[in-house]
RNA sequence: GCCGCGGUAGUAUAGCCUGGACGAGUAUGCGGGCCUGUCAAGCCCGUGACCCGGGUUCAAAUCCCGGCCGCGGCGCCA
């Protein structure tokens, strides 16, 4: 390995490491060439950290060196660590440098200027815009959101489970699924994990979770949709309601919300508030009493039984946030119409469900509810959608041999990073976002 | 899928409405030079662009048509 530390743990140590000897690796940030001394910006994933190359402190050979240098070329350098009126406190008068690699063109973009761009542009040539360093910051959180499922759903009993991406039908109508060339047949990329987890809930796991690639086919253009995303999902069996999946889903986001401190760092990068929940809980509307409130308190008016559209999700969004200080609401009871035909309906009002959203801060982030596990309800519910029995015949089977009352969530994990940030596009969270016309890098 | 806006050096922009000194400006990058304490280093010299195709016109970056691409709104959804 040339590489020992990160930047972030030499200037952690500082006071030890000082007049000692260090070795950092990395890429070149800044050259601020004033011939008799150079001055080197290294970056590495963690930091950034001035280098000096002074002329009468090495040897004139290395000084030359620093002259082929360019801006993203990849160094390894030694010397030792001294005081100097930095922004870190802290710089590396160089005695050595190794050079591992010199860019063979110019740049098409600047990394430290690099949010400058166009998000097109930037798309593009994605492997130079993630060094800037607010941009990987957005990878960092998305990465810390993700630990802290698999540690929250983990210590509530759920175990990972990991499901076909390979797929023979869709979870619904298969109009929006993507078909791939499978051998001698046509199969489709999963648009959700949504049947096997609750397959994996039957086949007696009991409670469940993944984390994992969902596609979507719909040729959509807007700042929150992507065409392949990660999902956070969960399913979850012994339910006595759907509140109880809510609860789960609650637990996870007061998780994030109390855990938030450890990213700090990053949300003040962004200038990104803290996750607010009232200590009384995310509160949980139904669908008709959100439409009461629209209506009287914005003169907004949704089609009863109708979804919200993103500008009543916005609304809803702000009236939460005043009336309940909650970046967060649920919204409960969706129609029957709306909701796909494995939600479970109202015993006493069929025409709604026992289903929910999550908004935050103004933007659906979670999808759930309890799931119908009656065999024969389930046959009724197909009928009620006009949908074919035979198309979902191996997800009905798993159906007749014991199956408990669950439900479960799935959660979009770019929309959560990207609503946690505020990032104004969701591309902006995805490393390598797929749309409409974005098959490359 | 429907609708709207847009496409100028590597990048980001000015110019377009009102066609003509636009021979396309500026910043940054890139190439070169000066500089021993910079920190968005500075200063000097150089380099480099009107998306593609067609049309209108004496004349098109500018107006019109088509295509491709980009951005966004809606629908659908996480």
């Amino acid at each position: 390995m040339y590489k020992k530390a990160f930047i972030k743990d030499v200037l952690a140590r500082g006071q030890d490491l000082e007049g000692s000897s260090v070795r950092i690796c990395g890429w070149v940030h800044r050259i601020r060439d004033l011939g008799g001394v150079k001055f080197v910006i290294l970056r590495d994933r963690t930091g950034m950290l001035q280098v000096v190359f002074k002329k009468g402190e090495l040897e004139e050979r290395v000084l030359k060196e620093v002259e082929d240098l360019r801006e993203e070329s990849v160094v390894c350098i030694d010397g030792f660590l001294r005081r100097a009126p930095t922004r870190e406190g802290f710089e590396v008068a160089a005695s050595s440098l190794i050079v591992l690699s010199k860019p063979v063109e110019p740049l098409p973009l600047e990394v430290h200027s690099s949010l400058k761009a166009g998000l097109a542009t930037r798309l593009r040539y994605r492997w130079i815009d993630a060094r800037n360093p607010l941009v990987s910051k957005i990878f960092l959180l998305k990465s810390w959101v993700a630990r802290k499922f698999r540690e929250y759903y983990s210590s509530q009993g759920f175990v990972e489970i990991f499901t076909p991406k390979i797929v023979a039908s869709g979870t619904e109508s298969g109009a929006n699924v993507f078909p791939v060339l499978y051998f001698d047949k046509v199969a489709y990329l999963a648009q959700s994990p949504q049947f096997y987890k609750q397959f994996a809930v039957i086949a007696g796991f009991e409670r469940v979770y993944e984390i994992g690639p969902v596609f979507r086919a719909e040729p959509h253009h807007t700042i929150r949709h992507l065409n392949e995303y990660h999902s956070l999902d969960i399913e979850v069996g012994f339910i006595e309601s759907y509140h109880d999946v809510m609860d789960y889903v609650e637990g996870f986001f007061r998780k994030l919300a109390t855990d938030i401190k450890e990213v700090s760092d990053i949300l003040e990068a962004f200038q990104a508030p803290e996750i607010r929940i009232p200590e009384t809980g995310i509160p949980r509307i139904p669908i008709r009493r959100v439409y009461e409130i629209l209506e009287s308190e914005y003169g907004k008016r949704i089609p009863y039984g109708e979804d919200l559209d993103p500008e009543a999700e916005k609304l809803l969004g702000s009236y939460v946030r005043e009336k309940y200080n909650s970046d967060l609401v649920f919204v409960t009871e969706y129609p029957w119409r709306v909701r796909p035909f494995y939600a479970m309906r109202k015993d006493d009002e069929p025409e709604w469900t026992y289903s929910f959203d999550l908004l935050f801060r103004g933007l659906e982030v979670v999808t759930g509810g309890q799931r119908e596990h009656r065999y024969e309800r389930l046959r009724e519910n197909l009928r009620d959608k006009g949908l074919k029995e035979e198309e979902f015949q191996y997800y009905l089977e798993f159906f007749k041999h014991g199956a408990p009352p669950h439900g479960g969530a799935g959660m979009g994990l770019e929309r959560i990073t990207m609503q946690i940030l505020g990032l104004q596009n969701i591309r902006e969270a995805r490393l390598l976002p797929r749309d409409t016309e974005r098959i490359t890098p």
